[in-house]
DNA sequence: ACCAGGGTATACCGATCTGTATAGTCACTG
DNA sequence: CAGTGACTATACAGATCGGTATACCCTGGT
């Protein structure tokens, strides 16, 4: 990837997350990158492209700063739930006033078959494969059920947090799933 | 309202949730309601004024629809919070396969002091005001916890459905949800 | 008989949209 | 030194954007 095209896919990121992808043009993208609207056509050949590959960046970034903060965590089911729970409060404190940019994107393309569709399920659903392989070493018999506990109550966070529902809502839902994982762990030890 | 701004808001709600509020032009909204765009300009002024109306219909619609869903449903917190999951997954099943309304609008506005935005966030805030108040019947003491709780998981419910992340995700927090209550009313009974 | 209100039909405005074309610059490399 | 890849600059195409203007039609109420 050329210097040049990294800097459209980093405005673009900018752009998009702020202010929406339909609500951005191309043109505004180059000029943010300082590149020329043919650079950008000649590196992704449509904006479509463009979209693909900031949802798909951002979801590798993401996936890469979750799996630094897990093997930092101590091990153990149990805390490395509550660690994503305070890896998607840092990430989302840092950077991410609005929310859930696979969430936004998604209420934005409305056709099943356009690429970044593919990223964005893609993404929830291995956030549901994570949380649903934790649970099943908390509770075996109901790790489906407590994956996708988890699953919801970070989902929740995650809008509350862009809509400012109430104060902290990740830190709320990290404290909930807590509970919840504990009295998994209860009653999966009795007969 | 007149017939044809009726027409224009029922064909800009359905547009407007299928395809994104920026994907859709006045050119489209209008011909789809069978009427020019100067009757549309006639009756609300601008666009952005359509969206509002929009989401308001929406938003009074969604709660009309719930209080009627509360009175037909058993009295006493638990039972209204689970027809509060109940109405919410008519509500999506029926005509809603995209996710919530609000959610979506959300991701597109980018102003804060767009008129659109207050009945967004007010909807938010009036459904975590009443799981709050059922809460509080349940259990005084954690009232602001619990209501948080059931918003989170709702909320991640609706996000879930419109994703398709795994199938029934409203009756699943629903399950949870009574989880969460008797869980509460029972520690609540406590020392 | 009148006239206001809700509407149609059509044309237009300037701006912006995605995408393309032409021509030229610069640095590196075989 | 020739060639290539990444880039700039500029202009343009065709469509669509939100919004306005002009002129006319029809119905209901007083």
């Amino acid at each position: 990837m050329t210097p040049g095209a990294l800097r459209i896919r980093e405005a673009a990121a900018r752009l998009f997350y702020e202010r929406g992808i339909h609500a951005v043009g191309v043109d505004l993208i180059a000029a943010e990158a300082g590149v020329t609207k043919k650079t950008l056509y000649d590196r992704f050949g449509s904006k479509d492209q463009v979209v693909v590959e900031y949802l798909a960046e951002r979801d590798e970034r993401w996936r890469d700063f979750l799996a630094r903060r897990l093997a930092e965590a101590e091990p153990g089911p149990v805390h490395q739930v509550t660690a994503v729970f305070d890896a998607s409060k840092a990430w989302m404190g840092e950077s991410s006033p609005k929310g859930c940019s696979m969430v936004n994107a998604h209420a934005e393309i409305s056709d099943p078959s356009h690429p970044a569709h593919a990223v964005i399920t893609g993404q929830k659903a291995w956030m549901l494969g994570l949380f649903t392989d934790l649970a099943r070493e908390i509770t075996p018999t109901a790790a489906t059920q407590l994956g996708r506990s988890l699953t919801l109550l970070h989902e929740g966070a995650l809008v509350a947090h862009g809509m400012k529902t109430f104060p902290d809502p990740i830190g709320h839902a990290r404290h909930q799933a807590q509970l919840l994982m504990t009295g998994a762990r209860n009653t999966a030890g009795k007969p």
